[in-house]
DNA sequence: GTACTTCATAACCGCTTTATAACCGCGCCG
DNA sequence: CGGCGCGGTTATAAAGCGGTTATGAAGTAC
């Protein structure tokens, strides 16, 4: 996942971009409106966000511009006090915006919510893979022809992450970085207590996994048939 | 369409006005708070262009008096470091603003954004979907064959917002944007307060909401079965 | 002016979800 | 054998969420 960030003061461009970094996205930097608009072009980021007052061109000329040409989730940041910008910022197409200052953590749930929609908004529908469907609407999930189970927040983003790669092992810090986005190496233990919950709520017999099933050392997998 | 402007700089007021007359729009002038106010009452415009220091009635002022017979949009003009102001015409109804100087391309591009948003609204009519109709005249809405009930303003804006995505949930912070216009940490509490206050309204019962319900995390849906 | 409505702010409750921590069992290897 | 890493389990504390009620400010009607 690759994001644009602008914003013409640096400090705050480094915050971000480290934060957006540790969470295992790519970032591409602009200083001002026009280098976005240019980087925009070149980079073709899955995603951006853009302080409403630089140098070069607006935020707003950016956001107008990106429009023009693509659908990608757009956020706009804005200082304490230009609250009227937003409802403009809105009109011309961007998807959230930020009030400065903002805590790292803020910025990645945001950011998390506005990729995670957009890619829903893209696949149209609900998740299928094998027996296993997961349903977006109502954050459930259904197993063969079972009910549908209600997940949390955490679950079913867990969920997403394994079934996108079915059948395959995904790594625990992979999976840390997925459903929590910030989470340093030494954190399995909140994903052990997910993977338990979980299992209790999918699998017929949670003692013997037959859906979410451990991958000694390299992590989980969910099995599909 | 007819544009009232009212600006006592001559200068600024000449600008504006062949700015928008080549832009087609007709134009009334006020070079005062109580010409325009007087002008207001004389010529019906569309729409309003006010200059907020103005001898007379200021801008505030004939905000308030238009506001009062009227919900045509109103911009507001203000000279740069009078920001502060603005925070009180936006809250007297103004619908945009914009500082001096200013391009007249600016001014033109807003004064169309503005015309074209207050045009959907009012085209909007009755919004109708499954039994639920939403009466934009009498600001009530009607559940099935019952009586009409009235809605306050937020109201009333919180059922439109729902109404749009009928049956799907509709997160919170959109539904805060969409009836406030602003998101701010402290604000679930006003949304959680406006639902219960539009359940005891509309609900049979309000402790089990048939139609009102809550999504768990996500927010809330509409449903008009 | 007073009475009434609407809106904002805050506090409290009950419940769910998430985080922190400790313990258990097992296999591994020195 | 005994310490250690790893995954699983259990217990408990903290945080979050939704509902409700109370209270006061602001605006509106009379």
């Amino acid at each position: 996942m690759k994001i644009l960030v602008a914003d013409d003061d640096p400090d705050l461009l480094d915050l971000v971009a480290y934060a957006l970094g540790q969470a295992g996205y790519l970032v591409v930097k602009a200083t001002n409106g026009t280098a976005a608009i240019q980087q925009f072009a070149a980079a073709a980021p899955d995603a951006a966000i853009l302080d409403i007052n630089m140098p070069g061109a607006s935020g707003f000329e950016v956001c107008s511009a990106i429009r023009g040409r693509s659908t990608i989730p757009v956020m706009m940041l804005t200082a304490r006090g230009e609250e009227q910008d937003l409802v403009r910022a809105l009109d011309l197409g961007a998807d959230d915006y930020l009030t400065k200052p903002f805590s790292p953590r803020t910025l990645l749930a945001r950011v998390r919510a506005l990729l995670r929609r957009a890619q829903l908004e893209r696949n149209a529908g609900p998740l299928v893979s094998g027996r296993v469907t997961l349903d977006s609407e109502a954050n459930a999930v259904h197993i063969g022809a079972g009910q549908a189970v209600p997940l949390t927040k955490l679950e079913f983003r867990l969920m997403q992450a394994l079934l996108a790669q079915a059948g395959r092992a995904v790594n625990s810090d992979r999976l840390l970085i997925l459903v929590w986005g910030h989470r340093g190496a030494g954190d399995r233990q909140l994903l052990k207590q997910l993977v338990h919950r979980l299992r209790q709520k999918i699998e017929a017999n949670p003692a013997v996994p037959q859906l979410l099933q451990t991958a000694p050392v390299s992590g989980y997998k969910l099995v599909v048939e």
